[in-house]
DNA sequence: ATTTGCCTACCTACCGGAAGGTTTGTACAT
DNA sequence: ATGTACAAACCTTCCGGTAGGTAGGCAAAT
């Protein structure tokens, strides 16, 4: 891996540990071995380095989507709550969590970008639960659209309120949202 | 209102704006209208502050649930999605979802008062859910504790997602969360 | 074959500014 | 006189970012 490719993904881990407001440049240095000085060599501005994590969200997504495109819905399904799952087990929360709260204090170009990757994952979520609801596997009233959205929802927040209450409730509440489809 | 009022009031909307480490005493202190030091003399440390803005929202939630703990189950669901709704309005989010975000950066003090405010929450919701169902205005197969979990997880994430989709989503999700009831 | 030139990757040292917090003092109400 | 509410001035620490330089790799010109 390159000292950039290790830049961005300690970047996107303190982010989704500590959120992008607290972390630093000599935060990220320490990490990888290296100057705080070489990281601004990478990426000049805070904003760039924030960019460049939700491109490398945005890429590791659509390899996801790439590779599942022509699998079942059921399968699309177990692999969106395997994100989620990862995350839970490192004890941090998704990039869009973090960065959605911090998004009134975000550089244009990282709203932006941020903007673009959850039209990705909505987009993603979408098709799945459309195809699935087609062959019978999937049942809901809304649209995909919206029923995409409070998949996301649920993950995203449950991975948020795990930290002030119990661990088991991520179980319970990925659960219940499989028996709402 | 006392200053000291003012000050709560005020950081609770900043932190609810841009995130508690992107605010500072300085930010606080010129809305109020006095000088730094001043704040620093009602309230010591941040973490001080933080304690007293999640105080604050106990509080007000204790009214509400005390107002509102002899009208129907139907009536109190409306009063919970009318915090969310008045927070959508301010174009801000949760302090459960603001504060759970730095939730590693805080404080001791900060994250065990956090905690327990998101138990509060969760007591009142599992409790209305649960009469709810009992005289048969609700109807949900999990336990109430978790179905008030997916509620307050579906409010907490489309305030923040909002900030990214489209503010439609808002109504829609409420709308959704309502029909699975 | 060696020099010249340019590149990437990293470094030490430093800058202005802003952060949280302290000291000290004043104005005023009780 | 004593406590409360404020603020000027200051402290240390850390922030994002810059200046200037070094070491090594690569490739064309001599």
């Amino acid at each position: 891996m390159t000292t950039r490719e290790t830049i961005i993904q300690t970047a996107d881990e303190l982010i989704r540990d500590k959120g992008y407001n607290a972390i630093s440049y000599v935060d990220i240095a320490n990490v990888v071995g290296i100057r705080k000085p070489s990281v601004h060599h990478h990426f000049p501005h805070k904003a760039d380095l924030g960019v460049a994590v939700i491109e490398f969200h945005i890429a590791q997504l659509e390899k996801v989507r790439e590779s599942y495109k022509n699998r079942p819905p059921a399968e699309q399904l177990d692999r969106f709550f395997a994100i989620y799952q990862e995350i839970k087990k490192q004890n941090r929360i998704c990039i869009v969590g973090s960065l959605s709260t911090d998004f009134n204090t975000l550089e244009a170009a990282v709203q932006e970008k941020l903007e673009e990757f959850s039209e990705h994952m909505i987009k993603w979520v979408s098709q799945f639960l459309k195809e699935g609801k087609a062959e019978g596997t999937f049942h809901f009233k809304q649209s995909a659209r919206t029923k995409a959205i409070m998949l996301i929802s649920g993950m995203l927040a449950i991975v948020q309120l795990c930290r002030l209450t119990n661990d088991n409730d991520f179980a319970l509440m990925m659960k219940a949202l499989r028996q709402e489809l």
